[in-house]
DNA sequence: ATGAAAGCGCTAACAG
DNA sequence: CTGTTAGCGCTTTCAT
């Protein structure tokens, strides 16, 4: 069989024990004598039982991210900051997609499958009034929150509301009166960046003396294909908007698809503007405020990490908020 | 502490052998004795240790992806096939991403890390030269290969030739005769993707006696800037293309852009097809040949458990190739 | 159909 | 600084 530690004591003649402490780097050994057991571990191409050393240690060096999507822009470029932290630390990622809280496709609830599995959990944008996430956090292992705030739990976030704010005083600033709106989804459950997006919104409306007509907010469920259904929607009112503000990127790029398939251009008819900072939206022209979502992701790993090493649930401190830039292109343009 | 098996044998009045067994649902056990068991197990809450387990049998219950890109359209869309398929086998999923043979960062070796901690392995797009491939493969250990194809190692690809082929005979219907390439990397380790989508070309234009100018053909490195500058190389050729093949969609949106950025349309003054059917290409309205990523992950996620089973690496079956499709979109047309 | 018992390979006191 | 000694919690023959 696979050569173990014992084989390798033997060799170096030492007890496991001392191996056990050469090869971990903890202290109280001698350097010669580690770096003979190295020497000696390299040449017999020993690797350690990681399911051993879990079972005698009771940690799993492993750490769960919870994602309701994994080929989404955003859940992936954030997965992808997160696994750049974890593979330096030497911990293992363990990828679980949830079924979001509106599709129906039936998925194990995460929470059972990841007791005694994994020191500490990373979830995706998961909606606070989530049971799953409950769940979740009921288990009381460290977790830390991405792109969702909810009281006590570690998170790491944008400024939501202020992002919005930029946006649509984006809008006003430039002469825009009859500003849409194009949100998420209409379940009772929204991520808390679907709401502050809102509040933002109305918050900007209210402060510019704007009404907000019901009849110029859509629902694009944060997809391509919902933001350009919205658009539509809004495009066949009485009164359209001149400008429109999506709650992301994807569903602003179905807003421009919309517009065009109308004869129309975005920025020239219509202003849009969106959130994200997607890949491609510099290649369409969309206006955009960019959240640093790869850092989302990084900085989310990080402080989960801490929070092991302190063997502490919710002790990641306070919420880390990250910053947002405006990026002007040429979907938007002033109101003629 | 936690509950452990001995807690349930005592309980429920049996040996922890027969907990065992009537857990993970083995023959031989009475099936009143099992429901009693299932039935304390609930009761008491108790969760199985997967260390301990996978310590004493010898299996890991873990597959690791391998992937040089986590965020990247094709990379992610792979994984949710996998994942899925994984979930639904009660399989955990590691995931691993490489440096991938052009980027400069150090990172660790995926093979030794994979030792004695997964069963299986999916590696997704990396070069068969690559020697981080060899290593994993060296493993000895039930693998499966998405997007590449490698002499004796069960993979799942689409018909990169063919796939190539009607792209190119597409335009050559369509009257085009100064057809320019947008290639992937100069590296010596091309994807075997790469090169067949070259040769899928090469013999179109030679069958349809056309000229291969080498003048017409440029580096795109797979991105979407890297399509834009090289379709912006060959606009500045004394004779432009009339049309152009881009090895990937996401070169092709570059090279949509750069078009635009010289007053040109596409379809209208030159032709542009892709391969991929990435989520945007409709979006785009570009013309291209769709493979069915998702079910490159799913399928190849499958045939890793059916080796797995087996226990035999290599012994995967034969590669399996996905069928394509053209899609005709407004970015090609007929030369005028 | 069920139980007894011997590990799986490592870690972690506790001695020395 | 190093060795001894118990386990960690399960699986797996081998009996019965």
């Amino acid at each position: 069989m696979a050569i173990t530690i014992r084989d390798v004591a033997e060799a170096a003649g030492v007890s496991t024990a001392t191996v056990s402490r050469a090869l971990r780097g903890l202290p109280y050994v001698d350097e010669s004598t580690r770096s003979r057991i190295q020497q000696v571990a390299v040449d017999l191409d020993y690797v350690i039982s990681p399911s051993a050393s879990r079972l005698a240690s009771g940690r799993t060096g492993s750490v769960a991210v919870i994602t309701p999507f994994i080929a989404r822009w955003f859940f992936s470029t954030v997965l992808s900051g997160v696994e750049g932290v974890l593979q330096a630390a030497g911990m293992d990622l363990l990828l679980m997609s949830v079924s979001d809280y509106l599709a129906g496709h039936q998925r194990l609830p995460p929470a059972p499958r990841l007791r005694r599995r994994v020191d500490g959990v990373l979830v995706i944008a998961m909606p606070p009034s989530d049971p799953q996430l409950r769940e979740i956090l009921d288990l009381g292992m460290p977790t830390s929150l991405i792109g969702v705030n909810t009281d006590g739990v570690p998170s790491v976030t944008i400024d939501d509301v202020l992002a919005a704010r930029v946006a649509t005083q984006h809008l006003v600033n430039l002469g825009h009166e009859r500003i849409g709106l194009i949100t998420g989804s209409s379940a009772e459950a929204p991520l808390t960046a679907e709401y502050d997006r809102e509040q933002g919104f109305r918050q900007v409306m209210a402060e510019n003396g704007l009404d907000i007509d019901p009849s110029l907010e859509a629902f694009g469920y944060f997809t391509i294909q919902g933001g350009e259904q919205a658009m539509t929607a809004l495009l066949t009112q009485r009164t359209p908007p001149t400008a429109v503000f999506a709650l992301s990127d994807e569903m602003a790029f179905g807003a421009m698809r919309a517009l065009r398939t109308h004869g129309l251009a975005p920025g020239r008819d219509i202003s849009i503007v969106g959130i994200d900072g997607h890949d491609m939206s510099e290649h369409l022209d969309l206006t955009t405020v960019v959240q640093p979502v790869y850092d989302l992701g990084r900085i989310a790993a990080e402080s989960l990490l801490v929070q092991m090493r302190t063997l502490s649930q919710g002790d990641g401190g306070d919420p880390v908020r990250l910053p947002t830039q405006l990026i002007v292109r040429g979907s938007t343009a002033p109101h003629r």
